[in-house]
DNA sequence: CAAGTCCTTTTCGCTATGCGTAAACAATAG
DNA sequence: CTATTGTTTACGCATAGCGAAAAGGACTTG
């Protein structure tokens, strides 16, 4: 009954439900029953018990006594190694926490992941002050993050076009860029200056500056920021101070990325 | 032909067969083409072909200019969300960093994973000091370290059995202990006195203790450890300040898990 | 440049695999 | 004790996924 269209014959849809399954479980807040489950990845559940217990005896899936499926640490190493591949992050990391110590405040890394930014790197320097506890690995929006939109402004047409078809703009505070034509026109001003803000957009009380850093295409393949609370960095600080120095340490990668060879 | 003994109706064995492959790139220092790959999960290379090629899709591998398979950082959120349902980590953590903060020196926090120990919380006080740079998700053996020690001193009989079946005393230093008996003999000390001693049993200049954390049944489902430089601790100290420590800390934590409800 | 090796991709037909429906079983609630 | 909701098992069918082998590339070597 209908192949469809493409080259299908070289799809695993239950490798492709299996990880699906684990992805719903890593999204979701608490472990999920059975019946939660396969209603979210839309399976029959007889399938999503094959699935889970397959991936529990493999290891990946635990069930408690309230028969409920969490995921178990066995996928740290997956991810862990993931980033081993990442060369560039290394490097890029050494240059972070001169900056960290330079400014005395929370500095970050993240690339583009599906439709959000993932953090790979984090420096916390402040104890504890931002809102967010977040973790590498962790996803924010790309519309009210400095780094979303470091990443978007010098991303590729196609990608950017990708992205923003159909993209939602969440308002998280009542300084949110809520329509495309704003974030267009805050992607160019953030192309001219060579860095971008984020001014109490994604949660009060947080402002950040973010530099991307490029490929020599010019496309870049991620972006660091520095992370400040309102209240002890106004906001013409994190332009005249921190701002040349996130892109300083950009380039300062950059160059030392070039000096690397490709993937 | 031959469905073999078991439930093998509710395994999945392309779910297996790709999982099994991400594991593989995991536990490989770098990328692998096609053949090796298939060479080592021991599949038609037709088949992984399928299975990268779904793999790829789904944005959890990445293929470079020389057609080698890499991990995608999409599995870092995967590994992250598993830990945050591990409660108990926190609460650990935070008695971890008091004593990092009380020794100045490196603690750490590790489960038992399959046939070794994984990193789950890692605190570095000392720069750079130490031989090798682990990062959390990381492993290492279970008989040439204190945390494996108190890991496999205090798990159960049966677990313990299945795991030193076969098991493979590898000599990583001439310090390292090489056979079942001593090992076993080794264990009997650890059970005996609360904790658990490596010197220079898996790398030279590096020693370290540790205890287990303990569940009510008096299994250990972590252990945590102190890890110095052997130039600057002696033997000596470690057995009469540092394991004190250590097992005063543990009991600390076990003490806070009581007071959590468990899965 | 032709012959040879090794790697990768695609084709093709078969059958075991994994699917959904539906029935049994279990647990809670009313 | 019947209803309701969640979980597991049974069963038979369709097809998804498999391996063997051919076709297509890339890179050496004579």
């Amino acid at each position: 009954m209908a192949n469809g269209d493409d080259n299908s014959r070289y799809f695993l849809k239950s490798l492709a439900k299996g990880l699906n399954v684990l992805q719903t479980l890593a999204e979701s807040p608490n472990p999920m029953a059975l019946a939660e489950l396969s209603r979210i990845v839309g399976s029959n559940n007889a399938t999503v018990t094959r699935i889970c217990g397959t991936l529990s005896k493999l290891g990946f899936v635990r069930r408690d006594r309230q028969r409920r499926f969490h995921l178990t640490p066995k996928l740290l190493s997956l991810g862990y190694a993931s980033m081993s591949g990442l060369g560039w992050r290394q490097v890029a990391e050494h240059y972070l926490e001169e900056l960290a110590e330079n400014t005395g405040e929370t500095v970050n890394l993240s690339v583009l992941q599906d439709r959000e930014l993932m953090y790979l790197v984090r420096i916390n320097n402040t104890g504890r002050i931002l809102p967010f506890d977040l973790q590498l690995g962790s996803r924010l929006p790309l519309h009210c993050t400095s780094m979303g939109k470091s990443l978007l402004a010098f991303a590729d047409e196609a990608e950017l076009a990708r992205i923003l078809k159909d993209y939602e703009f969440a308002p998280l505070t009542n300084h949110t860029i809520t329509s495309e034509e704003d974030f267009r026109r805050e992607l160019h001003k953030v192309r001219d200056r060579g860095y971008s803000l984020n001014d109490e957009e994604l949660s009060y009380g947080l402002r950040s500056v973010s530099a991307p850093i490029r490929d020599l295409s010019g496309r870049a393949i991620a972006a660091l920021n520095i992370a400040v609370p309102t209240k002890r960095v106004s906001l013409e600080d994190m332009e005249t101070r921190l701002a040349p120095l996130a892109m300083e340490t950009a380039e300062r990668i950059q160059k030392a990325l070039g000096s690397m060879e490709n993937a």
